[in-house]
DNA sequence: ATAACAAATGCACTTCCATTGCATTGGTTT
DNA sequence: AAACCAATGCAATGGAAGTGCATTTGTTAT
């Protein structure tokens, strides 16, 4: 198992007390979560850190981001060893209408979409709304 | 070949100047437009109008809201008697990373999505990111 | 035709989220 | 210790979505 420490430093981020909260934070957190989440997490900080923190995170590919079309951006922990920009390992986000909470279904991968002549697919993007689990039970 | 003003009554919308040159607007667009195009297209109109135009079109199902991943909700024509509602009906959706152009593929249908047991699916929004024929060639 | 009513439009304002500039703090390296 | 660069905090901005209310316009009833 690693550490958080490793995983920070395995992705060449210097390690603060910040990020390592975060990074727990997102751990510990089951569904994608906005930066409003975050704020509400870590009172004390400030918005921007966390934004920037969490921009960070994108850019090492430590998180990703979604878009499940509710108009806020979330962000969900990569799986290990992910690889967010290859279009085959993309996975489907799953978002209730009930409890609005957005997952990812890291078993289920997007099928092969084929697109007309000409267009070129780099990346495939793939909402499903409707009932969650916990919410249909 | 049905006139715009028949388009409007069979959807029990009155016929009003704005949104007759709106719908038109749609039309000749041959890609999905933001709030904001139809807004520069129109100066003279306010936005709230278009807004509230838009939105009207929307619930009548005379145009389908997209979201391409960009944070701007984009508003592409319906096909003739879509539903848009049935999940089976829907259509893929590719954002051009070159020009920005958002393109419904209403020949590309969505491929029927499975989710884990317990998950009751609804709704899919599937969007295809790269390049269009446009700015491939 | 006129009055009464309802729908559409225009203007002002608000809210919410994302993003940036700049000053300050803190950690690393020589 | 000095120099340096990254991280953080504070303030402000921008963009888009949405709402309340007054006014205008169109429809319907008398
Ligand atoms: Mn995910
Ligand atoms: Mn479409
Ligand atoms: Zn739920
Ligand atoms: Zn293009």
């Amino acid at each position: 198992m690693e550490t958080i420490e490793q995983v920070l430093e395995s992705k060449n981020i210097r390690i603060t007390a910040m990020r390592m909260l975060i990074y727990k934070f997102l751990v510990e957190k089951e569904v994608a979560v906005t930066l409003s989440d975050i704020e509400n997490a870590f009172e004390k900080a400030d918005r921007t850190t966390l934004y920037r923190t969490i921009k960070t995170f994108e850019e090492k590919d430590i998180v990703h981001q979604i878009d499940d079309g509710t108009g806020i951006t979330k962000y969900a922990l990569c799986e290990k060893d992910c690889n967010c920009e290859i279009e085959t390992d993309l996975h489907l986000h799953f978002h209730c209408t009930n409890c609005n909470k957005t997952i990812c279904l890291t078993e289920n991968k997007i099928p092969k979409i084929t697109v007309p002549d000409g267009f070129i697919s780099e990346n495939v993007n793939l909402v499903v709304k409707g009932i969650c689990d916990k919410c249909s039970g």
